[in-house]
DNA sequence: CTGTATCCTGAGGGATACTG
DNA sequence: CAGTATCCCTCAGGATACAG
């Protein structure tokens, strides 16, 4: 049972995109995160990952297929109607992904302040 | 007291390389985790990243110093004698990062496998 | 030993337009 | 709606040579 999507996943200033621990490609883990609560939709997932463009999330989510992470569902309606969702190895990668993701959230603080610090001396 | 590193830490047929898990640049991650045993010198870290530039490592432990992961120190002799170590920080980073390491390691083969199918299908 | 400087190539990834 | 096709540009990062 999906839960609703958060409006703005990506957020430079966001602890959630893992910056500056990076997992995959740019999008991945984000994707990963994003279909922790269920099925999403393509267009579903554009939108808290604001800014990405069509070919982008498809590349990303080829990459993760790729590696069983994700799976693909077509529906069987007239009009496209596509779900990604993630397989048992990718929801296995739930629970270390999540803690590393708490890991950053919680010295985000310390990150920014050691990167500003770094930044002007 | 430092540990013995592995001599071929980085190997893309080895789970701890987080392939296809990557944190942060290439390097970033094995990095961090070559520093787990305490502190080394920079050409003690090329051994087991086998093949990394002086340039790519240069890069990797200047990015790791402004995340504040890593603290750069320089020994008192005439000679060159610089030594890396994690900072709290970074070695609070150690646990969430061996536990996702862990995960690779444990769902390798179903990575593989994965990978595997897709490209022959 | 510990880097820096320079060159070079490929991959990542955004913008835009188009398609079934 | 769910992509694909194309263009383009930046950055990661390897090779090599050189320096303090």
């Amino acid at each position: 049972m999906p839960t609703p999507l958060p409006p703005d996943l990506f957020d430079e200033l966001c602890p959630s995109t893992l910056n500056p621990v990076r997992v995959g490609d740019k999008w991945g883990a984000m994707i990963v995160r994003c279909l922790e609560g269920g099925p999403r939709r393509f267009s579903e997932l554009r939108v808290p990952l604001h800014g990405i463009t069509a070919k982008s999330l498809t590349t990303s989510l080829r990459r993760l297929q790729r590696d069983g992470l994700v799976s693909r569902n077509v529906g069987a309606g007239r009009s496209p109607q596509v779900t990604y969702e993630l397989t048992p190895l990718g929801r296995s990668m739930i629970e270390p992904l999540n803690d590393l993701c708490a890991w950053a959230a919680e010295h985000w603080d310390e990150l920014l302040d050691a990167r500003e610090a770094a930044d002007l001396g």
